[in-house]
DNA sequence: TAGACTATCTTTAGTTT
DNA sequence: TAAACTAAAGATAGTCT
């Protein structure tokens, strides 16, 4: 009856996995437990975290926690809600928690975590019914959605390299490799304007 | 002689730690983890991973692999060799491996913890010699240089997003809700030129 | 107070199903 | 092809310094 097939975890070298199929799998693995300790962290020190991993192919996956809206509001300082596409549940969870083409966990992922641990039947349930349920058009709504956080980002970084920028021009006096490009201060503030 | 004092790990609940003493020291043990891990993936799968962690007082801690660089030539798809801002070894140590006022480990860390692993007693006598050199210049530079991967970046993801709004604009014909602000688009393109 | 220690918890490499 | 399994490797909670 006692099984002792598997030799258990062994000690690999830290480099790159020649096997494809190994490698892909090592990813898959790590990638989950990666996720999942950024989860974990988010949860017990309460702070905000954002990681994106490109894969060989380009494809990029991401994770944030507790959600990509709350780094976005607390670096722009809004004190406004930024709803959610839907209030209703299904779609909620298509939109934030799972990507249908990708099978990525984004959005609040440690809160999911822990309903695939104590729940993971019923979340398997409602998987089911997720991917009954999908269509072309949730995609590009979820696409959607990316870009204006995107977007948002994008105004808080350009908010600091400007400040940067016109920091050095400030204390620098005008030597060829250090010289700041005014118009890219212009630029940038042009952006945030709008 | 031998010692029994500590009880060994225990199991804790997941969730905000209360504590705010206990809670510093997870995150930073965490952290460290959490880096390492993303250092281990990207060298065994060959991926490229960043990551933000934010803390509560609004401090970024960041993580690049193989480093910020690497990721923006790729995404730039310059073929172009970026150098580093100096050949000299213990400046090249301090302006990408170590940042004097947060002891935040960053670019191609994963070298360094393979480093630290086998060479822990060398990196020690030479983070003693890093130490006694660090003058408030060296962590200009350091900012400086972010700024421009800041910049680099951000001319990737105004890119990205600028193709997303024209494709927008091409499929919507002018609803209230999804309309698409040209001058954005304008802006976005003024910007890319510079 | 930041680092060292260690027993235990958690992750995962290799294997089987 | 993916999911389950198992035991060793690795991370870390609590403690002490």
């Amino acid at each position: 009856m006692a099984k002792k097939s598997s030799a258990g975890r062994q000690k690999i070298e830290l480099k790159r996995i020649d096997n494809e199929r190994v490698r892909s799998v090592t990813l898959s693995k790590r990638h989950g437990g990666l996720f999942k300790k950024a989860g974990e962290l988010a949860t017990l020190c309460g702070v905000h975290i954002a990681i994106t991993v490109f894969t060989v192919g380009g494809k990029p996956l991401s994770f944030g926690s507790p959600s990509l809206w709350s780094v976005i509001n607390k670096f722009l300082n809004l004190n406004q809600v930024v709803d959610q596409p839907s209030n209703n549940n299904i779609n909620k969870f298509i939109n934030t928690y799972y990507d249908p083409k990708h099978k990525e966990l984004n959005l609040e992922f440690n809160k999911v975590n822990v309903q695939l641990t104590n729940e993971k039947k019923k979340l398997q349930m409602l998987d089911e019914s997720v991917k009954a349920l999908i269509g072309g058009k949730t995609y590009e709504e979820y696409l959607d959605s990316i870009a204006i956080n995107e977007f948002a980002q994008l105004k808080y970084k350009l908010k600091e390299l400007k400040t940067h920028l016109e920091h050095k021009r400030d204390m620098t006096s005008g030597s060829s490799a250090d010289r700041v490009d005014l118009s890219k201060i212009t630029a940038a503030d042009d952006f945030l304007k709008l």
